[in-house]
DNA sequence: TCCTAAATCAACAACACTGTTGACTAGAAT
DNA sequence: ATTCTAGTCAACAGTGTTGTTGATTTAGGA
């Protein structure tokens, strides 16, 4: 790619919008084709900045991306720490990761990469929470947080690829959604918690029955 | 890097292993930090071969992505085929990925990547599978054997990832494998499957209760 | 034993990306 | 109004990658 096409038009100066610009473009390319794959040139690109100027507010690339990430971990603990009953929790998770496929996608690209396996903070808190979960006295004795919390967003976060792809509409999003939570409500509804002691769940369970 | 260092000792001629030298420093290289960042220079060199010999086996770069994806592929299918009881067939799923990190790995790349999903045959293989289970009247009706498939297959890939950073010899894998085995199989047993009537994986469960 | 097809390799051109530099200019400060 | 800081940009050198070409060597068949 030549260094600057034409459309030698000059951006009017507004440094703050113009770094959110580079940092959504980084964030989205990131997300599309993994952490190494973006590039300055690209980010610059689409958000219509002279590569130049990218350098001007992030050091390197490594530096932008790191930017994109610490971005990413805030909001990533903001929605975890978002405090609801279990099952509206669920349904806000797995609708959070559908609403903005680049978020899921970029723990996956992080955890691939990250030599603990996921953005700290934000995990920590997610297990903090199944740990007082575990320890209630409505869910069942023995349970191990630490691979609770391994299958409750590992599933999500791998089902949430699939959503991507194979729904084209907000109805079929929706609908998604649903027919994955009503599985895992189920999965912990028996698995880890009393039923007995959770009836709401246990006949919504069934209500939704001849969802397909 | 120059085309070659020094070094010029002329590998022995032996195109068959040479070819699999490629291949597998490949594979290394897609599983390790993505198949974008996989470089023909870098995997030559791994291979302890001519990048030109690359060339030889491969005609272009996507060829040999290619190639490294379609054996990926078939081992996959191969190792989801393999028949056993649901107790052994979570154990052997579970180890296989923990002892070959770099499938886990390849397998969330090419989600990542893909525009449908998943290496096709070998979903269609795990999804048929959980089909016949759900089926079966030793399991609870209404489950989604698709939506059940995603949540087996994402969570042990991703809690394979974290394996694979936090453990260090074959013992702690061997305990990772029981305690993450452990909660799928209490999630399964009470979640869709009818306990009464798996008494074995019942006290399966109950015995190993000291596990941590 | 000799020959040849094929395997291995080094060097080349074209290209993309990185980080740097210096020019230009808009807006803030004096 | 003038100055000056800093946001924006084009161009440069350096490096790594891709795919190609032609030289060199070796395994194995005639």
């Amino acid at each position: 790619m030549a260094d600057q096409i034409s459309a030698a038009v000059r951006r009017r100066r507004d440094p703050a919008s113009t770094r959110e610009a580079i940092l959504a473009a980084a964030r989205a390319l990131m997300a599309e084709r993994g952490p190494e794959a973006m590039t300055i040139s690209e980010v610059a690109h689409r958000a219509g900045v002279n590569r130049g100027t990218a350098y001007q507010h992030f050091r390197t690339r490594d530096e932008l991306a790191a930017a994109v990430m610490h971005g990413f971990g805030q909001r990533l603990t903001a929605m975890l720490t978002e405090q609801s009953p279990v099952g509206e929790r669920i349904d806000r998770f797995l609708a959070f990761f559908v609403e903005h496929p680049e978020f899921a996608r970029l723990w996956i690209y992080d955890m691939l990469a990250s030599p603990d396996g996921a953005p700290s903070d934000s995990w920590r808190v997610f297990v903090t929470t199944l740990e007082g979960f575990a320890q209630a006295s409505d869910t069942q004795p023995g349970i191990d947080p630490e691979m609770l919390a391994r299958i409750l967003v590992g599933a999500p976060l791998f089902w949430s690829l699939w959503v991507q792809k194979s729904t084209v509409d907000d109805d079929d999003r929706r609908r998604a959604v649903a027919r994955f939570a009503r599985e895992i409500k189920r999965l912990l509804l028996f698995g880890v918690m009393k039923p007995e002691q959770w009836t709401s769940m246990v006949s919504e369970l069934d209500g939704g029955e001849g969802a397909q």
